[in-house]
DNA sequence: CTCCTGTTTTGAAATCTGTCAAGCTAGAAG
DNA sequence: CTTCTAGCTTGACAGATTTCAAAACAGGAG
């Protein structure tokens, strides 16, 4: 589980685009950057992120009972955010550990970054 | 259209609360922030909203030929990032016009900031 | 080996989403 | 008034998503 179990879409095309108020993104791009926001447009998802974001690792067993689901099921939303790129997970023993991807994460704050001038300067 | 159309849940909530990475979000400011990425979490929709984060205004006539989609979706996808409180709308005479609400989107941006360490500075 | 606990996978049901065709509304121009 | 264009809404449908129960898998303990 610690081994990469995806190609995660060549996530460093990511770092190659400008933040999405500079200039329009092309289709390509976007194929590449919106699944990340999706894996974090959930309630569930945006929770366990932050749980794991705090942290600088967590396991399984203290992430399921902050919610009122089954244990499948916040399996499936740890799947979702490790296929985003977003987390890596490693067992240790009995229990497995989550935790968060730095540059995924920082790449997708840089992509939300104003750069200078909000709609005045004129951008080349 | 250029009035605001629905209360937007409470987005004001956003700034109330500290970038994702600090501090676990509870579920209601969850709830408040997860729809904004949702908004996000569509490749046509992010190339809408980087086209119209990317200029001081635009025309709904220069949005739409840039996809190979029908009128009504492109039309539906803005009323998503609309109604998440990302754009603004504004009829004047035969056209609609979009522009970016800025607060939103640098709120957004400060969500995915990491606090102190970047997690790189001091290999942890 | 068996048994137990923690986590993931599979399978299925209910719900949500993206899309288009058809119809509607707003404004401009006759 | 009518007609034309730009954009939005409605209705419908295929496909995706969320969820749980049941089963499977991984590792520790007896």
């Amino acid at each position: 589980m610690s081994k990469q179990e995806l190609p995660v879409a060549d996530l460093n095309a990511v770092a190659c685009c400008s933040p999405i108020a500079v200039r329009p993104m092309n289709a390509e791009q976007a194929a590449v950057v919106a699944p990340l926001f999706k894996a974090l447009g959930d309630q569930v998802r945006l929770r366990l992120m932050s749980m794991i974001a705090s942290v600088p690792e967590i396991c399984v067993c203290d992430l399921t009972p902050a919610f009122d689901l089954s244990g499948p099921t916040i399996s499936h939303h740890l799947k979702v955010l490790r296929e985003a790129g977003l987390v890596d997970a490693e067992r240790r023993g009995t229990w497995v550990w989550y935790r968060v991807k730095p540059e995924a994460f920082r790449q997708l704050g840089a992509l939300l970054e104003i750069s200078a001038a909000p709609a005045g300067s004129s951008a080349g």
